[in-house]
DNA sequence: TTCGTCATGTAAGACGTTACATGATTAG
DNA sequence: CTAATCATGTAACGTCTTACATGACGAA
């Protein structure tokens, strides 16, 4: 049995407060989902092997108008297997972009086709930053003032803000040196 | 039978030369592998998928001395698919780092663990950015004289540039404000 | 009445990683 | 003698994605 980056990534979230599969998923969806998504395929299959494992401990919480909830939340075991985890190196994971496949295919394919997808990436990436920093202004206005929890969260923030905008610049003078491709 | 990234890169590869599926595994682990790494595995297996839909030709070639080499060509069906690929839109492939996972610990495990992380990730950075600059000062210093192949090359490249260098301040500012954790 | 939310799951298939396996040649 | 390079693959396992399945409630 191998625990992977899901398994730490949902013990990491069930620090702050027990959570049901189903919020866990909803949870992956904003915060910590912005640098790693999981499908709530995956968080139902890892919770019931984490449980297993005793890294994890349920209560079921029968409900009458709704769906019966299972609400997990970490054991001793768990906070430990985190901790270990974190103290292992983390190797690095490769980027994988099919943009930059497409971009190896200039001067073989129609231009146009390329600038329309540096164009879409463009977009995506400006719908992100706005996204981060809206979240930035809301929550982190003061960074040097939070507390120790939420700093390490900021940074992830930041890292996204930083990335997002040093792409959008990327798009503008990609579309710059495509402007001047022939074919 | 769904054809995804990875036949696409392998085509991609086939653009400029005939390749074994030796040489583009080789091929992979340096230009395009910076931006979408397989294994020898993985592409030994693609190109037989890739042969059998008539994607890619192969030839046979007999050698005494070593083992034997089939080389790989695109064909017409093979071109054709690549570029009706990079017509359609690239669905956004989300991040996946799991240094973000570790931050999001901080206040609750010894911080020194998570730096260490960092410090790690910034070596990482480093040398990847040193890597891609002399690259960049070895091929590709003018630009704008490039040839439009070479241009679409040079823009991966780039990115490649300034994601690391993004990446590195972020590393010194993320050192900066957890120096200001206590636990 | 149709869509979204809450809440859980199964199953199939695609994709990725690790290990194993062969076998000759060349460089240290 | 050992390791690396050339060159091909199989097998086992792990992870991820997609589709399917159920069922009640509330809002438009």
């Amino acid at each position: 049995m191998l625990f992977m980056s899901l398994s730490h990534a949902i013990l990491t979230a069930l620090l702050d407060e027990d959570l049901t599969g189903y919020a866990l998923a909803k949870q992956f969806d904003v915060s910590l989902g912005f640098f790693w998504q999981a499908s709530h395929q995956q968080i139902y299959r890892e919770l019931k092997v984490l449980h297993q494992a005793g890294r994890v401990d349920v209560r079921e919480v029968l409900q009458h108008d709704k769906p019966d909830k299972r609400i997990y939340s970490l054991t001793p075991q768990g906070r430990q297997m985190l901790e270990s985890w974190i103290t292992e190196s983390t190797r690095p994971r490769g980027t994988k972009d099919e943009l930059f496949i497409k971009l190896y295919n200039v001067g073989s394919v129609p231009v146009e086709l390329i600038v329309k997808a540096v164009k879409q990436r463009q977009a995506e990436h400006a719908g992100k930053l706005e996204l981060y920093q809206k979240i930035e202004a809301r929550n982190y206005a003061r960074p040097s003032s939070l507390s120790d929890r939420k700093k390490g969260i900021y940074l992830s923030l930041l890292a996204g803000i930083r990335q997002e905008q040093t792409a959008l610049s990327w798009c503008d003078d990609a579309l710059d040196l495509l402007a001047t491709v022939k074919s």
